[in-house]
DNA sequence: TGTATTTCTCATGATAAAATGATAAATAGG
DNA sequence: CCTATTTATCATTTTATCATGAGAAATACA
């Protein structure tokens, strides 16, 4: 469902929910828990940083923290940069139609459009911290 | 959401159900018509034929048709052979996660679980047919 | 039997995603 | 100031997806 990347993103991102508060955490310690690759994981992390998700801290006792409570991070942000597609509503046609839309509707549009706004919800209102708390589906 | 391929697949899949019973249709037909690849489109049509929700005739008058009528095929049928994690039930994990399940859940298990069940019967429950005709989601 | 038509099959190329490796830049702490 | 540590950056490789092209195999029809 999730690109690699993304996948990628939102797990570090939840290893570093459960370490909130703890300081900078190294992409190394990230890296090996996840069993993912390295350097890979770095340039993820670096991304969601550029965002502003993410808070950088170079040289020793450096590393990644998130830069605000997971509570306020929808797990869309994580995703976003990596797999925008899902998250927003651009390309929303499951057909691929650029022009689909409740006007000029293609053949799949009212059912899936039913599905989509479930899967797009579900990335809004799920945060970083109910994902780490376990919190049940409403 | 669907691979390009799949995409090209259901696109396809709909199209011969809109000329369900009107005998083969040729490729180049159906790829001008939806302005995708006709070469790439042939061997997606192909592998479809194999999996027997396709029939296809060689030579003059030759072309692809349903096997089966529209309302006896699900569009997970279409999407499985090129999009199989969006269909079934493996790597349903939102992390990736392979052990992932009840008795072992990632922390997005069981909300995730959630829209995972409606995407999964969305596309195990909509036919062509009912793509065709345009019938409103339950 | 011959010819035009069409799918079948394989070889190749283009592009994007995923992953690796090496080096530069910053910084904490002795 | 020096050194170890850590992110930042860039170049490259690997792998998968998307796409093109050419010829082989089958078949309808004259």
């Amino acid at each position: 469902m999730l690109s690699q990347t993304a996948e990628y993103a939102l797990r570090a991102a939840v290893e570093l929910s459960e370490r909130y508060e703890e300081g900078p955490i190294r992409v190394d310690d990230i890296a090996s828990r996840l069993a993912v690759p390295r350097n890979y994981l770095s340039k993820i992390l670096h991304a969601l940083a550029k965002d502003g998700l993410l808070r950088s801290t170079r040289g020793p006792s450096g590393g990644f923290e998130l830069a605000r409570p997971p509570s306020k991070i929808p797990i869309e942000d994580v995703i976003r940069p990596f797999d925008p597609g899902l998250v927003s509503g651009a390309r929303a046609c499951l057909l691929g139609r650029k022009a689909c839309g409740d006007a000029d509707p293609c053949a799949a549009h009212s059912r899936w459009g039913v599905v989509r706004a479930q899967v797009q919800s579900f990335f809004a209102e799920t945060t970083l911290e109910k994902l780490v708390r376990r919190v049940a589906h409403v």
